[in-house]
DNA sequence: AAAAAACTTTTCATTTTGGAAAAATATGTT
DNA sequence: AACATATTTTTCCAAAATGAAAAGTTTTTT
């Protein structure tokens, strides 16, 4: 885990050292590993950790390649994204969502009034798989959380064995790789189905 | 030199000079207009937009702030983001989550082996409002949503009014404005909550 | 068409950053 | 403790960016 004794949380960074420092050892990481990762040499990113220099606009961008980030990451995103919207509330009451037809599933759209929102749950009725077997996976981009409300539901993968889950338990995917959801027994299941990432634009 | 007849889609600009041109062109600005607003010299700027140098830090900060920009909006989104990961998956089991205490809730975090995700989904035990009552409403960058596993919620909200949940109704929030779950009986509730957009990179 | 004004690029002295190698610390190992 | 090794910081010069001012452009006005 992180093992750094001034344990800032990340969003109050203020200097592109401190971000750095905190990069690096997140991961674990030397300084020569990071050097080797990102490409860079130690002096450089020494010297970048004690504020004794900055990067150049290439080097950040190599610095935020290598380490897997978002070149947003290294600034103080606070004084520099646009504001985050606020003060948005949708109720869904149970059973009120938007019913609508996806695929072989029925689903229950939840909070579907709501534009513009980063994630979309709705709540999934989950049929025993027909006759003629599983059909195809489908993949879409993003991610998806899938919790159980209710049945027994096998999850298949394009990646995975099929798993069983129960009531109470979840997984979370990319949705990418091809996958389904059948119920287990002769009876429908319910799980509510989170994705994000699906329709994601920059604001 | 600038060709604005043929505007590249903003997402395909390869050069800092072509982010700037584009940024500039974009809304009607002079290098000297730019100049003033940014505070940096029009020298500087003309060389940029040339490629015949970039930015260090503290001035790529200006100009976005200046100009009212992501700091992302200045470099290659496409090549430094995550690029979608794919075949990741993540099981937990009921009641296998890590357990956590988190302000007056306690969380059972769910998928907390997965780094790197965009959503942060939790199941969240919620008490009665002690006698001191409510407490303070906190507020937090992105956005939630909330889903009644069992027992009855009130929804504390900065902008609304309070309203009560019951199981299987959902709500989905801006998580800036200050909120708070509160059972609404003398037992406690369960709620599975959702959150996106938090700090995309470190947690 | 010339003059004036507005705008952009180039020049150049100065400051800042880049990076290989050496020096200084820190962390193990016998 | 003494030694070996790993890690970080400092040194020093090359390379790049900064920014005021001068030199070019283009556009507008007369």
């Amino acid at each position: 885990m992180i093992n750094n004794k001034n344990p800032k949380p990340a969003n109050e960074m203020s200097s592109l050292g401190e971000r750095i420092a905190f990069l690096r050892k997140e991961r674990g990481l030397t300084l020569k590993e990071m050097s080797d990762l990102v490409g860079l040499p130690v002096s450089t990113l020494s010297k970048v950790q004690n504020n004794q220099a900055t990067l150049n606009y290439h080097n950040l961008m190599k610095l935020a390649l290598g380490l897997n980030v978002n070149i947003s990451a290294l600034f103080d995103e606070k004084q520099y994204e646009h504001q985050p919207k606020a003060g948005r509330r949708v109720i869904t009451l149970k059973g009120q969502g938007l019913i609508n037809e996806v695929d072989r599933y029925q689903v229950e759209v939840l909070a579907s009034d709501l534009l513009n929102k980063n994630m979309h749950p709705g709540i999934l009725t989950v049929q025993p798989a027909d006759a003629e077997g599983i059909g195809s996976l489908t993949g879409h981009a993003g991610e998806e959380f899938v919790y159980v409300l209710d049945g027994i539901i096998i999850v298949h993968s394009e990646d995975y064995r099929p798993i069983t889950l129960h009531k109470g338990d979840s997984v979370y995917l990319d949705s990418m790789s091809g996958h389904k959801y059948v119920s287990a027994t002769n009876q429908a299941a319910q799980i509510l189905v989170i994705c994000s990432g699906v329709n994601s634009e920059t604001s």
